[in-house]
DNA sequence: CAGTAGTGTTAACGGGGTTTACCGTAAACG
DNA sequence: CGTTTACGGTAAACCCCGTTAACACTACTG
């Protein structure tokens, strides 16, 4: 189907090598500014205006595409343990970590950036997040092994039933029946579990040496077996949390 | 004591000033730049670098100042319920999550700025962290009236025991057995999940909607009166985290 | 072929942090 | 007391930034 006009393929193309550049940068500890964008690429920064609005529209395309990019490690990371999704779900939340360590000025850009002031562009494209869709897959892929303990619809805290009737993140609604539809209150919890420990650690608001050692995310994560229904697997499962910590 | 030459109360005095008129500009929705904090005190950029090394050092020297500021919020907070310390945290935990919603420019300069980066000014600042040091003074105080179940010495996870007897964090060790410093550990995990949550919050990246009504707040709350040794009161507790949420 | 839309340029504006050189004045000293 | 020194300020400049306006070339379109 790119069955385009010649002035539109070359359009793309230009566009996703704006984007990659900015990665590029990013990558090599540079600052991001237009000027910067524009000589990397032979151009002058004003030339940028042809595809972008402004600079923060520019972020924020650049920290989706940085958002995928990582998902892919994470994916990578869940199929090195292929056919069990538990398993797959811990290699997937230490790589998760990992890679914010790595690369703190990525992760602040992605999950460190207030969505609601950037006005829509950043609303919009976090509705079709990839690691969030990538999370809830996996979780999705848990569950259809191994049930996940949830709540039904009328156990649901109040408040929280509209959030997963009409759930405005990412996820593959035709994997969860109506009655399932608790579960994603369970996947909301484990996110905000994994996302604190992480945004704790990337940002060292702890003891390094507790960042250092990986045990309060390891004790993180032993929190959520419970509620992922995996306590007769907990003591398997950390210990291959120690080893991916290792890697 | 203040027995200082003239000039050195003087320059006390600006210094102060320089500080005050950053968090004016702060709360007035203003961007933070030399230019305009020198401009609102009647002088020229160039002067306040009599005064800071350079913008990150006043940066990092306003987030410390706000940091205290909010820990007073906190603190009148904990205050209204006086002689409970259960209550107090409960209170002082939502009056930290307001502070945060409301203030998301100050929450994100004091706690989700790089600690790393900033190179020793910062890592020097965080050591008496006023808002630490109040909240772990009042998990001493609920230790002191309803003992909060902690580890031994030779319980807690590899890797941990370094920290709760060399902390990195400011605590009233005065008011810490040897036998006691398990605490500690209890005590970060607590700030790791309260901090996470919050965050999590401030940044939006999760469902407004769960935002809104204060539920993943509340859970995270619920989870923690477990490890705090809070169950019998949970029920009370709870309805008052309600309350306070509603003020 | 003429016209037009698309894609780039240069020049410029206003605003950042920061450095340099300079200048009064208040403190310190002989 | 006068002289010297150090401090706290200034203006000008430098180099960066995002952004806009005016203009030019180029490639599609009728």
């Amino acid at each position: 189907m790119p069955t385009a006009t010649r002035r539109e393929r070359q359009r793309e193309a230009t566009f996703e090598e704006i984007v990659s550049t900015s990665r590029d940068l990013l990558a090599a500890g540079e600052e991001l500014s237009l000027r910067a964008i524009a000589a990397r690429m032979g151009m002058t920064a004003p030339a940028l205006y042809r595809y972008v609005a402004n600079y923060q529209e520019l972020v924020d395309l650049v920290a989706f595409e940085i958002d995928k990019a990582a998902t892919d490690l994470f994916r990578a990371a869940a199929d090195r343990h292929r056919g069990d999704p538990a398993a797959s779900a811990m290699a997937a939340a230490v790589a998760f970590r990992r890679w914010g360590q790595e690369n703190p000025r990525e992760f602040g850009l992605v999950f460190a950036n207030p969505v609601a002031e950037s006005a829509c562009l950043r609303r919009d494209l976090i509705t079709i997040s990839h690691s969030c869709r990538f999370m809830n897959d996996l979780l999705i892929d848990l569950h259809e092994r191994h049930p996940i303990p949830h709540p039904t619809r009328d156990e649901l805290p109040p408040g929280v039933l509209e959030t997963v009737v009409d759930p405005v993140m990412p996820v593959d609604l035709d994997r969860l029946t109506d009655e399932n539809r608790g579960l994603l209150w369970v996947f909301m919890r484990v996110w905000a579990a994994l996302y604190g420990v992480v945004t704790l650690e990337v940002f060292g608001h702890i003891d390094p040496r507790l960042i250092e050692s990986g045990v309060m995310f390891r004790d993180m994560i032993a929190n959520l077996l419970t509620p992922l229904g995996l306590t007769e697997r907990a003591e398997e499962l950390l210990a291959l949390v120690g080893e991916e910590l290792n890697r």
